[in-house]
DNA sequence: GCCAACGTTGGC
DNA sequence: GCCAACGTTGGC
């Protein structure tokens, strides 16, 4: 069963449409620098996984299109770069330290979903991405969740199956 | 531009 | 191993 992630980028540095018109729209998320998003890479991120690409760091952030995990986990080389900004002295080809995935465009979204619109649906309320202070630069997102968002951005008809059916519960 | 939250570093 | 200092992230 695939699993879904939440990937941030400032749209500055690579956006969306930068990865529409990479080379077979597919770009490594290399230059990841934290441990907690290495160990999701490394060991849970995997091929066929979705991806949310979010726009941070910007006026109104926004989650600007889908991707799919084309690669799993595999050492990030731009460790090993000494003239390279994601040069890290401690990693070796041996103890590579840090892992990247590769994601390929899928779409962007009918209408894409900016933070307000996220906060103002009561089904995202635990999103982890509006939890403050969260830093992480990949996320994991529940299934009910990644429906709740291509819904609201117009990709998808339906809501979550499972909250409809839990609702009687709350 | 401000600043809260977080992760990392390094002295002890 | 503690924790203060620092640099970075990222919403606002």
């Amino acid at each position: 069963m695939a699993n879904y992630w939440l990937m941030k980028s400032e749209p500055g540095c690579f956006s969306f449409d930068d990865l529409l018109q990479a080379p077979g729209q597919t770009t490594s998320w290399d230059g990841v620098r934290n441990y907690q998003a290495r160990n999701l890479m490394r060991d849970s991120v995997s091929i066929g996984d979705g991806v949310l690409f979010y726009h941070s760091n910007i006026s109104d952030p926004v989650i600007a299109g889908t991707a799919r995990v084309v690669k799993g986990g595999y050492p990030d080389h731009t460790a090993l770069d000494p003239r390279g900004e994601h040069f890290d002295p401690k990693a070796t080809a041996q103890n590579p330290i840090w892992y990247m995935v590769d994601i390929q465009a899928v779409s962007a979204l009918a209408n894409p979903v900016t933070r307000s619109m996220l906060k103002n649906h009561p089904g995202l309320a635990d999103l982890d991405v509006l939890k403050k202070g969260n830093r992480l630069s990949v996320q994991p997102v529940s299934e009910c969740h990644w429906r709740m968002i291509l819904s609201l951005g117009g990709m998808i008809a339906d809501e979550c199956p499972v909250r409809r059916n839990n609702r009687k519960s709350h």
